[in-house]
DNA sequence: GTCTATAATTCGATAGAC
DNA sequence: GTCTATCGAATTATAGAC
């Protein structure tokens, strides 16, 4: 068959972001990426040079941070609870990051620097304290990928099983202490 | 040289623990670490069979979690931080878990099994609850392996940064709720 | 107990025909 | 735009000499 280079090109990244994410980037082969989207291995590599290439066009994204600014002040965490969850599922790319990043070092050093330009400001603005916006915008990192790991990655059961609803309930209220607490 | 087969075998599981704790499962190489110990790859085949059942034992391990029997009810969570992070940092076979359970379904399936079986008793234990202790169980997972992804495998500088006080200062209120806390 | 040699795969990447 | 054919490198694993 025959069919456009943008078809083609969309049909290799959407097979490409299914076996990065279920496979990781080591495991993941450009003839198996070809194989799913029905097309000869070689043209990957014609149309995005290398694996390390064709991983970096579909790992790439944005964390599309929610505007909290007339968000009450109380409600923040319960906010960028659901949100996370909500975007986490809705975008493949964000999985591929993760599972990569564990294993690779360049990825790594992408998701460091996502979260500390995207979170870092965020942090900022909330807790109105440059001096602790960092390390408040590091702890919602922990809680967060963490949730990831287990509910998405790992996939402990409990985890699994918990709702949207019983997300925001739980982590809501640890995100707002790490956001906008005293303590610490 | 010649050496008993015990130092060698200690040798190659000391090496193994290292390379894959640093590259995870994929990107360790028996070569890779048969030259670590100084020795033949296929001493390496000879003594452990193949990689799986080499990987299988440098990845044994216990979470060797406290008796908290003695320890006041509102200091549960700070003192389950404060043993996490040292537990964490004393054994290198956790981050190879951890590193190797985004990647590798068998591996992740053991590490569900370690905490199921050594989280969801002592949530029992303390909620008493034994309808909310799997879940229980599950958060304090979320907080605790997202500390270990930030701080030990991604190394976000601002969660590296912290101390063991600061994480105990923080994380613990957070594991505190999970634990015994009674909203959600 | 240790090593050499090599079999058997698998993969990324390239060249070139149609 | 698509495919065949193949190279070169790396890896796990095995057989067997010393």
């Amino acid at each position: 068959m025959r069919r456009s280079s943008e078809d083609t090109k969309a049909s290799i990244l959407g097979a490409a972001r299914e076996r990065f994410a279920a496979d990781g980037y080591d495991r993941t082969t450009i003839r198996a990426i070809a194989a799913d989207a029905a097309i000869d291995p070689s043209m990957v590599m014609r149309y995005f040079g290398n694996k390390e290439k064709l991983f970096a066009a579909a790992a790439d994204f944005d964390l599309h941070l929610p505007d909290l600014s007339g968000v009450p002040e109380d409600r923040i965490g319960a906010t960028l609870a659901a949100h996370f969850v909500e975007r986490w599922e809705a975008d493949e790319a964000l999985m591929v990051l993760l599972r990569t990043a564990v294993t690779n070092e360049d990825v790594a050093g992408r998701m460091r620097e996502i979260f500390a330009s995207q979170l870092g400001p965020l942090a900022v603005k909330l807790s109105g304290d440059p001096a602790t916006a960092a390390r408040r915008a590091g702890l919602v990192a922990t809680q967060m990928l963490g949730l990831a790991l287990c509910r998405y990655v790992l996939r402990l059961p409990p985890v699994v099983e918990m709702t949207h609803q019983d997300v925001v309930g739980w982590l809501g209220p640890t995100l707002q202490r790490y956001l906008v607490g005293r303590d610490g």
